[in-house]
DNA sequence: GTCCTTTGGTTCGGTGAACAGACCAAATCA
DNA sequence: TGATTTGGTCTGTTCACCGAACCAAAGGAC
């Protein structure tokens, strides 16, 4: 793939990253996994990607080992360990573009569970530790803007709950 | 711009982060920032980017307030403020894409100065703080490819510095 | 079983972005 | 003052993303 995806001489970290997950939706596909999105219709509603694109970023996902497809018949799309360890990504990213664009109004807020609120760093204000993704619980934030989108997704979003549960859209 | 960088009906902070650094060679350019380099001859020589974009996405940032033009004549790139919040990501994203191709030969290492080294969460194993990139050293990494490059920057980026500080190509 | 709907895609033509390479003007050096 | 380096811009080509149409398999109703 020549063009969008390889940096072929650089010689570091980022760009292998980038090389893996750099591609135009392919980090918000791996989001919406950690948040409990698993088909690929409910990717479709939530993400207004085409169809096409869907498909390829989902294969190269599921080549990379990032993604499992699981059950027979029409699949599920779930996050592989190696997944896993994104989730500091993720979250850092998500944190910085919040406090950068509208600070003090986040648009979704990260908690660990029992515990305290995710900070900007990563870090739980209550513990200090940086909880594994399955430790954690979202809700919408003070800076979310619910009349953006209606879709079936959306709407389950709205509700607190734990990452990587699967969401119920129907 | 439609196509690209614009990601109009998320309402997240990942889709806001990357509508600012999420076009190809954008991270990049920033990673380059955080190591040194700082004359837009520099960033050609070490990117492999065309000067087109290489000009593009400089203005860009700067627009978006980044970056800082530096000096009248021929100008400077210098990080913001604001960037320099962007080092937890750009860490984080470097350990997770070096662990993922090749774990335990990372391409480059980032230690605390006169603490300890960074692990994949960003913390120092010496104080288990997250140490800011001024407080922070670099160095070239077992998994290194020397052969890869052999322009001025990537020569000078084979010795331990510390980050931000302006590299001497000349 | 047969029909019908939903799901999970693929295919297609058009548009915009990235590429390599030529070109150019201002800044700097000798 | 002339030559060279620097910091770009311009151009034609290639490639990826887009929306829309199309299609086949899965699942549900009967």
């Amino acid at each position: 793939m020549p063009l969008g995806t390889d940096y072929p001489r650089q010689d570091c970290g980022i760009a292998r990253s980038l090389e893996l997950v750099g591609e135009r939706w392919t980090l918000l596909i791996l989001r919406d996994c950690f948040l409990g999105v698993r088909r690929f219709s409910d990717f479709q509603a939530h993400l207004d990607v085409s169809r096409a694109v869907l498909s390829a970023r989902l294969d190269a996902l599921v080549e990379q080992r990032l993604l499992r497809r699981v059950g027979d018949g029409h699949p599920e799309y779930e996050l592989t360990a190696d997944a896993l360890d994104l989730w500091p990504v993720l979250l850092v990213l998500a944190q910085w573009g919040d406090h950068r664009t509208t600070p003090g109004l986040p648009r979704r807020t990260f908690h660990h569970v029992g515990c305290g609120t995710l900070g900007r760093d990563g870090r739980c204000d209550g513990c200090d530790a940086s909880p594994r993704a399955g430790d954690v619980e979202t809700r919408p934030g003070p800076g979310a803007d619910p009349t953006l989108r209606d879709d079936l997704v959306s709407r389950a979003l709205r509700v607190p709950h734990r990452l990587l549960v699967p969401l119920a859209t129907r």
